[in-house]
DNA sequence: TTGTAAGCGTTATCAC
DNA sequence: GTGATAACGCTTACAA
């Protein structure tokens, strides 16, 4: 009992028919078949609990009904949630979704990248270490691809993304706007997508505030990089009177960092974070942030990769949403 | 180029010999193959750059190199780092780590089971919220399982976890050994695997208190839930004075309370979570908590579901340490 | 030690 | 509208 399923033959003979007819009827084509003959059919295969084995669909037809998703960090809240709702829109379509965690690393990256072209995914969503490598090896492979991120120009791929610069912009203008002169930067590694698209908005706000300056430091996207690598700023007499950092998960480490410190947030460092995952609402104190719109985001990746229509790769802007709270001041 | 991969077919012609001989070759058996054959065919696939189609092994041997991971959520860090040394030591056995995450529903979970066993994983990593269907389930279906927490007796399937009701008590313990008389104590729904196992363990630890008492909530497993659930008690005269959550995920949820209610951890009321998670050094303040031995555990579950000689349900019962820090006054 | 050929369970072409 | 039948690319008896 369950040991081996029924099979589209077994279906077939049931109903009196082909197996020809069996996938007309479970795929709604190409051939059209009559009512009488769909319903004995369909009668046959409840009868038999039959469900199409998808390996050999896949084998046969070269649609795996999966698709990937390449991220840095499954641990980082928003890439969690990320996971969570393009695994609600893939199973709408009756696709899985495949998560390739590279935890930092190019190498597990890559050979996640292997993984997915071996088991022929029908798509993949990129949110890449590593992007140039990536995009090559989906596109030799034929695997349509949507980056979530900013991509250099002249790379022929579909993105889906808030417009970063922009983004940064106004968050800093805000930090700015509370009247703090002096600015931490806190971004991901200086090669990694996005970063210099946030540096870009920063410096565009600070050209508006003459009197303000800025540091920058670089780490990797964790709490615990971040919080070592302000660690230095909250030791010196005059640390940044506020912090920008460029995703929610570094912000995390830094209101750490400023608690060991001693310092108060927002009355002796305020801090802002970037992506607006709910996680911010329960820091302490709830952080500021950018919020990325990632429910839409999933729900279009997956249309953008199911249409097999749309073949042009478009890059399509999303909008953010600035989130004050309290860890900005106000 | 790459559109269309080289075949074992491929292969066998530019070697000169069939392509049976190019499965024993990649296969390591089951036939012996001569030195000199087995070189001129890892020579002709190097040319080639040909890559076994997985798709049509799986098909044809019943194996897809493949393992579902089971949870509630992944937004959960510890789960998040579960299915990370999970996927490692997946790869490690060249498999792939499919993840379900139900997000706390009972039907998500069981759209996940039906999809793992539809793709014929070769086991599953089980983290349920309803144990006993989903063991049916997979057994009905010939799935290997290994379940990562308490069962109920006579379910047969092989489990991997700490002793719960040993580490409860041990924690407990603590929290009272530091005077501390009133106990509140946050788990998860009263019908979840291991509810049951904190209260036995935390009930031992209080008959070794006579003058201590406790109050229960029971909540999801979410830092959102669980604030809610304790901010009741914050608002009253006399909350009490420690918390004992089961998971570390709740038990962020307790501390962004007790700050909102304006009070002090440990010095108004001390907190301690479960699980572990590395998490817990970064929270305001850190966070005392059991570890679980989540890489061990990630490590041994797939060697158990890997071990195709191991057929024998057993239970497996691993260490965990109690880890004090700022949260509990110690 | 190697080759032939029959599956694995679909899909889809092509003839009826 | 329907039914044989040849792929899809691999594994593995069985024969040589």
């Amino acid at each position: 009992m369950g040991r081996s399923m029924a099979t589209a033959r077994d279906v077939a003979e049931r109903a009196g028919t082909s197996t020809a007819v069996v996938s007309y009827v479970f795929n709604n084509g190409p051939r059209p078949v009559s009512a009488e003959t769909r319903r004995r059919v369909l009668e046959a295969a409840a009868e038999l609990d039959y469900r199409p084995n998808i390996l050999a669909r896949a084998l046969s037809a070269g649609r795996t009904y999966s698709l990937g998703l390449l991220i840095p960090q499954i641990r980082n809240p928003y890439f969690a949630t990320l996971a969570e709702h393009l695994e609600n829109f893939a199973r709408q379509h009756d696709h899985l979704l495949l998560i390739g965690d590279s935890a930092g690393d190019p190498e597990q990256e890559s050979a996640h990248i292997g993984s997915f072209i071996e088991r022929k995914v029908d798509g993949v969503v990129l949110v890449s270490l590593l992007v140039e490598p990536a995009i090559q090896r989906f596109a030799a492979a034929g695997v349509p691809v949507v980056a979530l991120h900013p991509v250099p120009e002249g790379v022929t791929v579909s993105t889906l993304s808030i417009d970063y610069v922009a983004a940064a912009e106004a968050s800093t203008d805000h930090l700015l706007s509370h009247g703090y002169r002096t600015l931490g930067v806190v971004t991901g590694p200086e090669d990694s997508p996005g970063t210099s698209e946030h540096r870009r908005g920063i410096e565009w706000a600070l050209e508006k505030h003459p009197r303000a300056s800025a540091r920058y430091v670089a780490c990797p996207v964790s709490r615990f990089a971040a919080r070592d690598a302000v660690q230095p700023w909250f030791k010196q007499k005059r640390p940044p009177r506020a912090i920008y950092c460029s995703t929610d998960e570094q912000a995390f480490g830094v209101l750490f960092a400023a608690w060991e410190a001693g310092l108060r947030v927002p009355e002796d460092v305020a801090v802002m974070g970037f992506d607006g995952t709910s996680e911010c609402t329960v820091t302490i104190p709830p952080l500021a942030s950018v919020r990325q719109p990632i429910e839409e985001t999933a729900r279009r990746a997956v249309e953008l990769l199911l249409d097999r229509s749309n073949t042009q790769a478009a890059r399509h802007v999303l909008d953010y949403e600035l989130i004050p709270s309290t860890s900005c001041g106000c």
